[in-house]
DNA sequence: ATAAAATTTTAGTCTTGTCTAAAAAATAAT
DNA sequence: ATTATTTTTTAGACAAGACTAAAATTTTAT
């Protein structure tokens, strides 16, 4: 069983092993988390001991097997949570994070098992990112950045890669909702802006924020 | 905002205090939370500087208005999850406390307001115990205690005393359950054993058992 | 290749919430 | 009314998880 604080550094190591294939490091792990480096050394050495991980002095770290399934299963829950917020309970999708982030922690198979249920076995959160299965698979789609697409492709957007309330705020004001078919139309050559069609309208659009939508293109 | 531990003193305050008029002492605090009572004096003196109870040194204590609006506030949330689990999730009414337990403490107004209309306002948890409204605010029903009719009595079944797993499921086997009726044949003077009728059937319950069953009665 | 900079670890401290053992106060018993 | 018992509080310790400051190690730059 783990605590609370060890439950966020898994989560925490597991989403940055996503991105690197090098071990992780102390300092993006304090980042990550927004404490010190000395602290998370600490937390290490115990989640070493647990055997989630593994730890070489001034190496970084990378989850066991055992490591990775845990965070899945807590990421699991975080998502599955997301969806019962946004589906039952009216919550918006920018609104979800900081209570699902609280209710990860709460320790039931039968709960989670039951819910996924309730929820009729979602398979993607409110984002558009995947649900983790029991055992710690999860299937990722096939998608691309919306900035990296050409003048006359097209495709379904399928999750954000920010999903700060900001930004969020920022696509719901735009309509832009995932589901929703996009076409590119054209791109300036001068700051990469994108002029896309959506629900039958045009719409242009910074290439940050592009930068920040997955398309599914076939 | 409180802690997790500071919560479920209060909580455990609220509730004896609902048993006495009195202040409640410190061993008894500890009896109902299984610790020491030097842990309890510790934790009076943090509440007591946060304004949520009275204390006198050797004098026991006294939730302040603040304090039990905060303990009905607890103890609504887990009525409400309470709730959610047997009508939504399909958990048997001796399987919810431990869950409930964890999901009270989550931090989110929305969240409980929200999760109150799914639930569309219920007035009480799977046990029969009221839902406290937002305001900290309760209102008992009218009952008394199966052990405490006499022959030829009637009433509804409303709520139990006891809500272990063991009592609860005891009620499922005899297909006992909240809202049925419930008349008192007779009475025997040997044993307060008593014979009721429920389901147009003959049932010979214990004293014990019949007092732990709350009857509303006209 | 060595110095400078950045990263990581260690050592020691702090807070929260718990504990044990002993002291203080209140209650009960003779 | 004094003693015995029970209850409550204090004092000191400990574990978890965080911090600061300093030391150790690795990486980068000249």
């Amino acid at each position: 069983m783990f605590t609370h604080s060890e439950e966020n550094y898994l989560k925490a190591i597991y989403h940055l092993g996503q991105l690197s294939n090098e071990g992780i490091s102390t300092n993006a792990i304090a980042k990550r988390l927004d404490t010190k480096a000395s602290s998370v050394t600490d937390m290490i050495k115990k989640l070493s001991a647990k055997k989630v991980l593994e730890y070489k002095k001034y190496q970084g770290v990378n989850l066991t097997d055992l490591g990775k399934k845990t965070a899945a299963n807590i990421i699991r829950k975080h998502r599955l949570w997301e969806v019962f917020l946004v589906e039952k309970l009216k919550f918006s999708w920018d609104e979800v994070h900081d209570v699902a982030e609280q209710l990860e922690h709460i320790k039931s198979s039968k709960l989670i098992d039951e819910l996924d249920a309730f929820l009729e076995f979602p398979k993607r959160d409110p984002h558009g990112d995947p649900i983790p299965d029991k055992e710690g698979n999860l299937h990722q789609i096939k998608k691309r950045l919306l900035s990296s697409m050409q003048p006359g492709e097209a495709g379904i957007c399928v999750g954000v890669k920010d999903s700060s309330a900001a930004f969020l705020q920022f696509l719901d004001k735009q309509k832009i909702a995932l589901g929703k078919s996009v076409e590119v139309l054209s791109k300036e050559v001068f700051d990469d802006s994108l002029t896309i069609k959506i629900d039958e309208k045009e719409l242009s659009i910074s290439n940050k924020i592009a930068n920040n939508l997955y398309i599914q293109t076939k």
